[in-house]
DNA sequence: TGTACATCAGTGAACGCGCGTTCACTGATGTAC
DNA sequence: TGTACATCAGTGAACGCGCGTTCACTGATGTAC
């Protein structure tokens, strides 16, 4: 017992300690928004004097860089597992609407990080934010791609195709990432408004390219 | 001249402050975000001593709330004018995209505040936004309501249409209200993007209501 | 294994600063006669 | 029109508070021999 104790090495208590002032800036700008949290705050939630916050972290906005990694891996990280599964793939509509509220639900801090400090927040994490949404846009056109049907699509209309999935993303995350924790029903409106729009899109594309085409109609 | 000068009442002066107080709480907030702003640096950039700020507001929390309301009779004239010019109605998709960017760029402050403020910030600010938001979604699904072809839609539907064009708007209300003064390149790409997506809306819309009818055909 | 020294995560006190809010005030504008 | 008093938008000083940041420190963990 007393072994098992040593066995904790200095490093790894300076990581914990990392992942608890994390964690704590995490929960914190849940309620108050990352601009709004101070290092103080930080640390007394994280049971630590405010000067041990240098210790780990140069400046609050490095934290928020780091938070802003964290959840992008995340987000990441749910696309790769999603190209593997073929059932998705096949029945792409209602499965990536189920994927994200699935997502969203399991890491909701994450999202709700993203979708929150996007806007208004810290003018660095902002822009760190919209650069990884660019990023992750042009990263879901290359997939999206790859589909049967959308091989031989112009590239800037798969690209707009991606930006509009990710734009939806972003605001069922938003609605999502507030919700109180135990309100399934609510969570299972969003998914059915998720998976409505998603299939819009998608039915507006399959007659996009055609319109396209010719002029469009619309002056009657 | 001097009658000119004495001309201005006592009440005319105060609201002029009052205008001035509001006018610099709306620009200060375009680059630190409404949430991160004091009432010292308000007064400061209205060149007012701090305590003259309780002559006028409450606190910055009624600011923002005034701020709020301001915005959206912005919005509200935006639509209410629309709504009048027949040109506009023959040619919804073109001439909503048309007339957004034009009132976004004329009230760039205002529509600025409503994107930002919408997430992150003060927390009865943001409900307040919301409240206003889902307000409009279903002033606008009314107006929807009333348009040919869509007379005998499920309102469901007309309220889904509705959610997404306001989520549209926002979205590029975000984008444009960011951009630096003059980048007029930008903003003739904004405009397309914001085009193309709503016809991508309206054209998934005319095939929405016959995929309704059958099953999905999308699991091949 | 035991000893002597090095490292360094976390401490606790101190600092100057901008903040929100209060208060009695001032002096120009407004009003009654 | 002129005078005497009332109103009240804006002032300036003061307060206590939480903040970010610094610093010398402590004592447990790590390392060399």
């Amino acid at each position: 017992m007393s072994e098992a104790v040593r066995a904790i090495t200095r490093q790894e208590q300076k990581e914990r300690t990392r992942e608890s002032i994390l964690a704590s800036a995490l929960e914190l700008s849940r309620t108050l928004g990352f601009a709004q949290i101070s290092i103080r705050q930080v640390t007394r939630h994280a049971g630590l004097v405010p000067a041990a916050f240098y210790r780990h972290f140069e400046s609050m906005e490095q934290l928020g860089l780091t938070l802003v990694e964290q959840s992008f891996a995340t987000l990441r990280r749910m696309i790769r597992d999603a190209q593997t599964d073929p059932y998705v793939l096949d029945n792409i509509i209602d499965e990536s609407a189920r994927v994200l509220v699935e997502a969203v639900r399991q890491n909701q801090a994450h999202f709700g990080f993203m979708s929150r400090e996007r806007v208004g927040g810290s003018s660095v994490v902002r822009l760190a934010i919209r650069h990884e949404l660019d990023l992750f846009v042009s990263e879901l056109a290359v997939v999206l791609a790859r589909l049967p049907n959308i091989q031989n699509w112009h590239s800037d209309d798969v690209h707009m195709v991606s930006r509009l999935f990710v734009r939806n993303m972003v605001a069922h995350a938003e609605e999502l990432a507030e919700l109180p924790p135990g309100s399934p029903e609510l969570e299972e409106r969003i998914r059915d408004e998720a998976r409505r729009e998603m299939r819009l899109i998608v039915i507006g594309f399959r007659d996009w390219r055609p319109q396209r085409a010719r002029a469009l109609p619309h002056t009657s």
